[in-house]
DNA sequence: GCCCAGAGTGAATCTCAGC
DNA sequence: TGCTGAGATTCACTCTGGG
């Protein structure tokens, strides 16, 4: 990737822009486009005041005066192009997210299958304080819909923070529907005549969590509709570059500017929590080299009830009323179990001073001795 | 529509069935199509048990050997095609839901802004026990969407119990996301084996509110994928009538049964609340003066540990090894807990026919019969 | 009868390095 | 490219059986 696109707002036609990037450039990209809303007329609140909806050009697509199913095509001709766009410059196994509501996200989802990409999640983003249905006519639209995609079926090693989510979810796995405010007070980017910059900033807290979940420290992020540049602004600050493209040149100054401002964290702040797969492989030998356990040490499984022997070999040998069984920590305590699998790491036990303790505590002392 | 197709269950191909019905003959559609899962092997627990997934034949679009692309062809044309016939169907002004996960879910919603349906609201239903994610690859997918429609953009006078869904929401809007638990326990149909009879039976909290938001006592609710007859039970119950097809004699002949069994409440009980009318908050003594409770009742809560008797002043009373307890639903509930606070809408059961309800389930009735 | 431990289960697109 | 084998991975709830 060229160092003159990095962390810098290029203004014009996304697509355009997005074919003029290197292929296979970018880790992860971020998309909020246009929800083509078809509102029809203005909206009142009960007491008569107007809501500012969005009404600005970019998100029309037709002639109001021809039929929906014109407009479908169109935004549909349009969504199929910046996101082919979108999957040439994204790394094979980088991960794409886009947001939207019911107006625009099944036309998006069905053009991302098509397209080949491979769904991994659709998440809900759940507004806490979410703008009533003034009519009573339906339930309160309380919700907007992301989905998680990788580039393709056969992606398997795309950036996921597991661990780091889970932390964040206080120690359970994360769900796919998130709870979070609206971007509102201070956060809100203003205007000089104090309106509202852009009609649908998105929370910085919503881009947090994207990008925690799908990236690493250094990972360049592509927003194709970086409007006043929230997803700028959270990358640069959890340490992640960006490449924004935006249409508007009034929007791109404001985010310009925004991120400007933004300080990144500490290194070691951005970090996600390391997994236990990123781990250095440890083979069972090196406990017996490293006289961490001898041969002919009788291990057990954690209700004392199965056991095996350790070989000088780093196998080790056991019989039940199945056979003999020799092999690796994983495969003998398979065997013993009846099981299609089984973790040796944790599975087999030492007695240590009275009390029994797995393995795999000697296998953290080899990983702090390295 | 003839008598004899009304509160029946019609085994058959679905579209060929919609096809043979008179048009425009239908308040309400319900749909839990296939997903067209495409899951691969198997899945193991980390504790090796292996997980009962949906394999079933109705649920394979296509070889699994061809390509991805080839079987979302052959989705989209069944999508079609039941679709155009559930449209045919509806009344000018009837309303469609439709069920699916974020597997084909955008097939859907696409469809039917192809087909002239406008989309009132999409609807997560938040699982509050989903299945985990047991590889950690993903977040844990934990909720379903429903798509609930009009059959035209024209149709403004479908119906939409707005003042229901409040009281049903303790007095404010409903919003789009609704937390629901899974269909288990002694709600889930079993077989002779003791294996669930149905691999994907859906919950009848989450149909109660379905035909409550927007049907009518009296209304004719088609369900073209009817299953093990949810969506039949519910209908009869809330006193409105429905048109049950489905593929398999087996899970037609358990429908049948099931639905036999219900006994419809009372017609004054499934009146939607009428509009316009602000409804005070319903004190529990409401439920002793309108006979849904007797004095002398003994609830329990959900474990069936606890206890505490209705008092005919609306209070309840209670002892433990704490002392004796007497006072509202949450105090006594609070007391015995140990606990700062306590809804005992929610905490407090009653058990009816062999299971266990809350008695917000009577409030509900309450409400609605208002 | 009560309590507690353990087993079971739900629409799931569920690993990955190294040879 | 495919195959092998190490080894990482679960939440909320219900039901059953033993003490």
């Amino acid at each position: 990737m060229p160092v003159d696109n990095i962390d810098r707002v290029l203004v014009g036609d996304c697509i355009e822009l997005m074919q003029s990037l290197p292929e296979a450039s970018v880790d992860m990209v971020f998309a909020d486009p246009p929800y083509n809303l078809q509102l029809g007329g203005d909206l009142l609140r009960p007491d008569n005041s107007k809501v500012d909806a969005v009404d600005d050009d970019w998100d029309k697509f037709g002639d109001p005066s021809e039929s929906v199913g014109a407009s479908f095509a169109l935004y549909d001709k349009f969504t199929r192009a910046w996101l082919a766009a979108a999957r040439r410059a994204l790394k094979p196994e980088g991960t794409l997210w886009v947001i939207g509501s019911y107006h625009n996200i099944f036309r998006i989802g069905t053009a991302l299958q098509d397209q080949g990409f491979w769904l991994l999640n659709d998440i809900v983003w759940r507004k806490s304080n979410p703008m009533p249905n003034f009519r009573g006519k339906r339930f309160t639209n309380a919700h907007e819909t992301l989905i998680w995609a990788a580039r393709d079926k056969a992606a398997k090693r795309y950036t996921f923070n597991y661990d780091s989510m889970k932390e964040l979810n206080e120690g359970t796995q994360m769900r796919s529907d998130w709870l979070l405010p609206l971007c509102t007070g201070g956060e809100r980017l203003k205007g000089e005549d104090g309106k509202k910059a852009h009609p649908t900033q998105k929370p910085e807290s919503l881009l947090f969590r994207c990008i925690m979940a799908a990236s690493n420290p250094g990972d360049v992020i592509l927003d194709p509709f970086f409007g006043t540049g929230t997803t700028g602004a959270v990358a640069r600050r959890l340490g992640r570059r960006f490449i924004g493209l935006e249409r508007d040149p009034d929007y791109a100054a404001i985010a310009r500017k925004r991120i400007a401002q933004i300080e990144p964290l500490a290194a070691e702040d951005v970090t996600p929590k390391p997994s236990k797969r990123a781990e250095p492989r440890i083979p069972f030998g090196v406990l017996i080299e490293a006289g961490l356990l001898q041969p002919g040490t009788v291990l057990s499984d954690q209700s004392g009830r199965l056991h095996a022997r350790v070989r000088a070999d780093g196998t080790l040998s056991a019989s039940n009323a199945m056979g003999d069984h020799r092999g690796s920590i994983h495969q003998v305590g398979a065997a013993l179990q009846g099981a299609p699998a089984c973790n040796g790491w944790t599975f087999w036990h030492i007695d240590v001073a009275g009390s029994r303790r797995p393995i795999d505590h000697l296998r953290q002392q080899v990983r702090s001795g390295l």
